[in-house]
DNA sequence: TCAGTGACTGACC
DNA sequence: GGGTCAGCCACTG
């Protein structure tokens, strides 16, 4: 499941719940990281199966430019924006502003 | 087994 | 600056 880190997914979902409040990654960083910059769409897939696993900030990870293109994911049309701005991240129009400012790459962050 | 699809990305035009 | 295409790989019917 989510804990197990042996495959893909759950590799996945380790770094996404590393990610520190208040910063944001995005899918081909995580890939990126894993080994797999070509499989960003995994990480993606991946996050898409993780919505049963609360303890996956998926709001923290988006794409490339800090588009919330997982918005429609969540429950509601503006959850995943809200969720990041009641983290001190500003969003606008479904944008991180400033994205560089707040994002976090696990590849010089994480060291597994 | 095969083909379609997707919360992406980089290259090209 | 923005639209299109190909590559990537797991999942579903």
């Amino acid at each position: 499941m989510a804990e197990d880190n042996t495959n893909f997914f759950g590799k996945v979902y380790a770094v996404v719940k590393q990610v520190p409040y208040g910063r944001v990654t995005s899918y081909g960083a995580i890939a990126a990281f894993l080994g797999a910059k070509r499989s960003a769409r995994m990480v993606g897939w991946a996050m898409n199966a993780s919505h049963v696993d609360n303890n996956v900030p998926a709001h923290r990870v988006v794409n490339r430019v800090g588009l919330l293109s997982g918005k429609h994911h969540f429950e509601g049309t503006n959850l995943m924006q809200q969720l990041l701005e009641s983290e001190g991240i500003e969003v606008e129009d479904y944008k991180i502003v400033d994205f560089a400012k707040y994002f976090w790459d696990p590849a010089k962050e994480l060291d597994f």
